[in-house]
DNA sequence: TAACAAATCCGAAACGTTTCGGATCGCGAT
DNA sequence: ATCGCGATCCGAAACGTTTCGGATTTGTTA
């Protein structure tokens, strides 16, 4: 491995001279940084994040830490969110490394460790839940990091999320306005960030409109094709809040409404509306759907690149509100929504 | 974060001294080190990495260098290596850090560029190849490694296997003796080490036994149960080579073997005698099996631990010899073998 | 031509650890 | 008293990088 002593002896420079001109820094003259760059390339010159970690303090190394739990292999979710962040670090030319905490191990002192010895810059938060115990503790050690989501009402922390609750705010609305009165939604697993604002705006929207919309009808679980079906048979079983419209969580759910719908022999949409969010995470076409099924559309895939830069910016010192992102979202009605029966 | 220098004017010693008790090294007093530990304990002494590495050369990071792939999620045995790993480097004071590499991306430059920056001690290398390119180069780099398995037919490298052709040597020799002429081999892609090793053990079983048991009878796939199921209708249907017994790679070939009998009207162990080799990987109770299937029983869960040991040794510096393990299995013969039908 | 500013460069210190070579001390043997 | 030895300690150098403060060169203006 070669130094920058090596390639300052071979450009005939100071070692001083030979950092600034790789770091691109100001007072080096156009011709000799190109000349330094090309010698550092002909030695194959790599910097040891080592050295550079201990002045400068930053190693450009980032992690993500996950407790280790059996789903998180059969989810293909997983791997999906570790590929991309490490594409988009690597762009960066920072290096991701992923930690599996061990079966059960409490998490903090893991971060602990990881900070306390140097090596990591700055973490990725993902599955945020309400109050965090993460957030906080880095918070109160004062170490970057980007959330995967938003933690509480006014976050105070770096954060890369989609408007949730404007999007099950505009589905609601979107039925609403159709004349439905009786909407269920179909929500996550109670804890998660992201369901509490998707519930909101749901409730938002419910509390806006007259006629008696005001009855919220929900369920929550995890987001698969059997939580859709099963919900859906428990809502239209006799004596259930039987709804005239079905918001879902994902379109995995959307899914097993659909079936259960069928199978209950009630059509979509003269007896029932459906709508979803869809993350595009499985492999499912919405459009493909018979009737087309109307969405709100955000691709999680979309997520790995501002995550990546908002981490980086933030260890690089950028002013908070420049590392709060929302991501866009698209709306695509289509023909699984139509006016309630009379 | 405290320091060496901190702990050292607590305890009122140079650092030197520090360092050295910390490191249980010799020429400090019983008394003092404890001491040191103790202030060390009480301050939340963590060793800063970069440092180390720095002076020393030794960070105590290794890492697993994976080529991103679908199947990396949806297989749960990923997973289980990654956690499995990660808890025994841990015990060793070690960091075990993931790094997948990008879709397509050629995987050598990877290794270089962590490699060059000095980040990392050594690596762990799963799924060996014939003729791996990964061993030859870091081999070329002289960078510690440990392998999953054996390179070749004399390997330079560290490795812990099992012995996978002694396994199936056994399983098939266990046939011959009790008459099986015609014996199907159901094995795994083909390119893998542990393939090549399980047909050398078959193949030399066959070739030691008389009366034309000679003629080998294999199929070759991924390990699924629908590799058993489809390659044993296959082999009974007409004009095949129709076995009288058939070893399978793994149990879920085994299962799909059972089930393609049962459809054909066969029965274990009467007219065909099936065995497998058994890694615990597949939550399949063999013993449950009906009729209870015989096994070599060779968890690949006990490979974890000695994996890491290696790699630890090797970065220190052990010799050759004690850094090639080789696991031990167990035999269970149990109702699905007999002698063949006349 | 002198003076000054801008551009470009450099020496040396610093980060936190390990380790080499030597220092100090007590103590028994010569 | 001297020597040697083991046990225990310490100062200083080194690892490869960044950065502070100052030095040198170049170009521009009075």
């Amino acid at each position: 491995m070669s130094t920058l002593k090596d390639v300052a002896k071979k450009a005939g420079l100071s070692v001083t001279q030979v950092s600034r001109a790789l770091n691109n820094h100001s007072d080096v003259s156009a011709r000799t940084r190109e000349h330094v760059h090309a010698v550092a390339r002909a030695l194959g010159y790599q910097p040891n994040i080592s050295a550079r970690k201990l002045v400068s303090g930053r190693s450009g190394m980032v992690g993500l830490v996950v407790p280790w739990s059996p789903d998180l292999s059969s989810d293909g979710l997983f791997m999906e969110v570790v590929a991309g962040l490490s594409t988009h670090f690597s762009a960066r030319e920072m290096q991701f490394v992923l930690h599996i905490a061990q079966k059960g191990e409490p998490i903090l002192p893991v971060y602990r460790r990881l900070i306390g010895n140097g090596a990591l810059d700055g973490f990725v938060l993902v599955d945020p839940e309400d109050g965090d115990e993460r957030a906080a503790f880095l918070t109160e050690l004062d170490v970057p990091f980007v959330v995967h989501g938003r933690i509480g009402e006014n976050p105070e922390h770096p954060y890369f999320d989609i408007d949730n609750e404007g999007i099950f705010y505009e589905l609601t609305d979107h039925l609403l306005s159709l004349g439905h009165r009786r909407i269920a939604l179909l929500n996550g697993v109670e804890g998660r960030t992201y369901v509490g604002a998707r519930r909101r705006g749901y409730m938002r929207a419910l509390a806006g409109a007259g006629g008696g919309a005001d009855k919220a009808i929900t369920r929550n679980s995890e987001m698969t094709e059997a939580f859709g079906l099963v919900s859906t048979v428990d809502l239209f079983s006799p004596g259930g809040d039987t709804p005239t419209a079905i918001i879902c969580g994902n379109v995995r759910i959307a899914k097993g409404v659909y079936q259960a719908l069928q199978a209950l022999g009630l059509t979509i949409p003269d007896d029932v509306s459906v709508v979803a969010h869809d993350d595009r995470l499985a492999n499912l076409q919405t459009a493909a759907f018979y009737p087309a099924l109307s969405v709100t559309d955000a691709p999680l895939r979309d997520s790995w690149k501002p995550l990546a830069g908002c981490l980086a910016d933030a260890i690089a010192g950028a002013p908070l509100p420049k590392l709060q992102l929302i991501g866009s979202h698209q709306t695509l009605f289509r023909q699984s929504t139509a006016v309630p029966r009379s």
